[in-house]
DNA sequence: TATGAATGAGAATTCATTCAT
DNA sequence: AATGAATGAATTCTCATTCAT
């Protein structure tokens, strides 16, 4: 007998396990049997969920983007003027704790996977495609309330977003220039350089 | 008799070779027979060359990022004022030509390898300080001359650093959202707005 | 569901077949596609059972020397008296049926490994001074009894023990100086030579 | 030009390096580079004078051998009575110098090889002929001088020479059971067992 | 003579996937 | 539904051997 909220619910937990094990080895050295392992299965019961690897990492990919745009919902609250919201998402997305730190890491191997393979694009381009709007939509309520000064808030607006991306990857991978303090403190300024000051 | 410049070149022909199938393939399906194959030599010697496939990836990455440094050498002329340099240097790294999207995706690559591993991110390291440091200079020297209006030039010189970073990998992730023109234009934006019109 | 027994019967099928393969072809030309086929399975399943190489040529020479325990045991029978002992284990030992043969075979590959190997070393120690306590144990009961007359029994069981590794070694190897026959005709002199004759 | 002096000294170390590495590594583990690295030449060179691997290791039992067979002249000086001849033969063998534990080792090997290999075989018969007949020629002696009392010098010779070997091997394997001491006393006690105390 | 670069035929090992239970 | 034993294709790495110099 299906019970469909047993199906999901153990999907779930394999997802999960697989964005651990994404976070933590790599997709590169990603091994069925770790995800087992760590969601507490056999590889026959990965494979009973997902029927292939590939399938596997599509999915995972997906879910983390998925929580992160709960998390992403939570920081945005509508009482938050556009200036402290953008200042906010930097905060949220700064990697500096385990969840956030994981999300990275899993976004960072779903763009290299997205370099060859179009489907893995297009998981990044639906979800991404919502995070850039999301620091749009702040960079132009900003702009029409008169507290964000910037020519073509589109253009700002990927400024901050890819600066963040492109900051994160070198926090992620332990550069000597770029600590975390640094990471918050350029997002700050960025932010502080377009914010209209009374 | 040894003849260490043969030696020298057939060491420099596998790690371009290399090179270019972590581009096509990517690090993670990389197979040392295609390096091989791309070298036009056997499996065997590309073992004669380097002692492991871990060792031959981390030298392919220290040679992509000297041709990197070469390049960027080039660009930097001593006469171009320091807009201007910040403008050039952005063209340079445009992932426009094959050349500069291979590098690029090299180094995604090595971004990748180096969260855990840290003799890669000892590589990026060394070679992506540099690279920062020839925007801060250019930034530093903008403002000491009055062309360039930034509170602090080394946050500054990381913003646009990192901005680069994060378009580019969109760009090379093909998404929707970010063509090279609109990657252009980004970094083009940035420079207006810290550049002092007359 | 887990059927422990079955489990032990395939490693044991492996083992057998890996001292199959040890006594055919010796330690340095043993390979582990060999040991599947001998055992009617893939490589993969042999790899299943055993971490690597080393550890199933482990195993298995402490596989062999239990089987040879279990043979001894079956020959030191209680009813009989010290010096029919003595010569019971000789006899017992002597390389004549392919079992026994196949035996000193691996025997011998695993003195060879013990050179280099003290794990290796550590699993002779074991089972051969079990072999060379029961010499010893015949040798000082013959002394007890008076059937047997050596001024130090330890130094005698060993003289016993090392002698028929020796002759053992001579014919597996084929010398032409000695035959089975040889070896069989100098264990019983020895023993005669200390057996107290009435 | 061939200078055939230059040739065989060249053969000749060679043959040393190679049992010096086979004593080292075994057979099994033995490479061209090692023996090559060993001799100060290069694997190149090593197949200038050897065929083959198998040729090389041949050869090296055979000079191993030979400098066994040396050392043992030295040591049976004609003046020395037979009984005095049998424990300085012992004494001769006993794995202690570093030259002995070598020689060990290499014979160790031999046997191995011996036992899937005939031309090995030979090798051994050969000279361990020689080894067993000095031993032999020392009891015959001994008894045709009443130093010595046996039923039969050829069983006890055998007794004597095997009982050495077996003896060497559990030295050489390191068991616990079985010192260089406890070697010695053995072999000395077996020879007082046959001399004729006066 | 001597070299050592280059080869290529293996061999161990890994791991996604299958399938009988 | 879930398992985990079994598989075998794939891949790295090794090393004796060859051969141009």
């Amino acid at each position: 007998m299906a019970r469909p909220s047993a199906v999901a619910e153990r999907r779930r937990e394999i997802l999960e396990a697989t964005c651990e094990v994404v976070s933590e080895r790599g997709f590169r050295d990603l091994r069925i049997v770790d995800v087992a392992k760590e969601a507490g299965y056999s590889t026959g019961t990965v494979h009973y969920y997902f029927d292939s690897k590939e399938e596997l990492l599509r999915e995972a990919f997906r879910f983390e983007y998925e929580k992160s745009r709960i998390r992403r919902e939570a920081v945005v609250s509508p009482g938050l003027d556009p200036v402290a919201r953008l200042r906010a998402l930097a905060d949220a997305y700064l990697p500096s704790s385990p969840a956030s730190v994981r999300s990275w890491r899993v976004w960072m191997e779903l763009w290299i996977s997205a370099l060859r393979d179009p489907s893995m694009g297009q998981v990044n381009d639906v979800y991404y495609g919502e995070w850039r709007q999301a620091v749009l939509d702040a960079m132009r309520e900003g702009q029409e309330k008169g507290l964000i000064e910037v020519p073509d808030p589109q253009l700002f607006a990927n400024m901050y977003v890819s600066m963040m991306d492109g900051l994160a990857i070198q926090v992620l991978a332990g550069a000597e220039g770029i600590s975390l303090a640094d990471m918050q403190a350029t997002c700050r300024a960025f932010v502080d350089s377009v914010a209209v000051t009374s």
